[in-house]
DNA sequence: GAAATAACTTGACATACATCAAGACGAAAT
DNA sequence: ATTTCGTCTTGATGTATGTCAAGTTATTTC
């Protein structure tokens, strides 16, 4: 009632945005929520831990990846302001998770414990309905992805992620957006220098 | 109450298997129902129409895909018996789909108007939670296959393919499976080979 | 059941991209 | 300012997979 949660605000102005809510109902919601102040390469959840949140990120950016045999990183996806992160495999199975995430810089997140999202899921109905909607568009989006990971050269991928997340562009090292899109560093460099050539 | 749905029973059966249901929910499920008989190669979807269903598979066998600028077909996806089936993007944004969706074998599909099913999810809780947690599945699938589009060989993606899906095998063609991996129907006819030579 | 059509195989060749290795640049640390 | 470290760039070379083309084997179709 009294305690002042700048990042808090942030997750209230997004819902704000999208559904409204009786005082009561928004402030059942804001007594589920932690803050989490997250740095930079900090991890948010680590392979083998199981997943039993829902996060929403307040600030920030960060990065959900997984790391084969050969020790080598594959970045399945990122987040930044207004996005939702985790991991839904784990969540659902109860298994441990296969994924890492962590900070690519200095981060809050609003978690929610998931038994406890899940009440508010069904007590709050316009509230579920969001959540459900959001599941609905990542998996859209993953489906778009996946047309493009079989379908596109590099450079069109490149191209596509410009267009679809230039919010991320600037803030994500060349290697990360290199794993991203399934290619080596080397030759994301190349791309960048003929498409500055010829834009 | 009397007519003989032989393929609505193979719906009722799925159902069973999952949720428990009063009779009159079993009846308002039923009620909203179409039963859709598709002959191979027929059309569900066709590309510039609006998807407004979900749609079971009770038999047989469909596929999704899409055609590029070039005038190839790319496979998104398949379903056989006891999976659902359509174009989410176009559902939930009310545009045209830029999929087609059409039968690889004599098929028949338990279909929804999806304005009466989102009001069938509503009423009986336990639908719409079996409903809710599939798409939660389909999610956790494509990351998945995200996953292996970006960072596995031709070799493993059929590999994995065959090992998820060895259901799909004997009854797609190659060429399909090829596209679906991504590949070329020459690339995975050579895998074939060397896969019987050391398996 | 013959003819027509589609699906699969195989080979020769082309190429996009990966890999390996070295160097250049910039940001942080001392 | 100099060193250090990580990130990006550039070149030389290798390889998995694509492309093109021809031949073979299955499946439809009439």
């Amino acid at each position: 009632m009294s305690y002042f949660y700048p990042m808090y605000e942030i997750f209230q102005q997004y819902l704000d945005d999208k559904i409204s809510l009786s005082s009561e109902e928004a402030s059942s919601i804001r007594e589920s929520s932690i803050i989490k102040k997250i740095r930079k390469r900090q991890y948010l959840l680590q392979e083998g831990d199981v997943w039993r949140y829902d996060a929403f990120i307040a600030k920030g950016c960060l990065r959900t990846y997984s790391i084969d045999e050969a020790g080598s990183e594959h970045i399945i996806g990122f987040g930044i302001e207004n996005w939702w992160i985790g991991d839904r495999e784990s969540l659902l199975s109860g298994q441990p998770s296969r994924f890492n995430i962590d900070a690519v810089e200095d981060s809050e997140v609003v978690l929610f414990a998931h038994t406890n999202f899940e009440k508010l899921c069904v007590a709050i109905p316009a509230f579920g309905q969001l959540i459900n909607q959001i599941l609905q568009r990542s998996f859209i989006a993953s489906q778009n992805r996946i047309q493009a990971a079989l379908s596109y050269t590099a450079e069109e991928k490149y191209r596509a992620f410009l267009e679809k997340y230039s919010a991320f562009a600037n803030r994500l090292p060349q290697s990360m957006i290199a794993s991203y899109l399934g290619i080596t560093p080397e030759t994301l460099s190349r791309i960048r220098k003929n498409a500055s050539r010829k834009p």
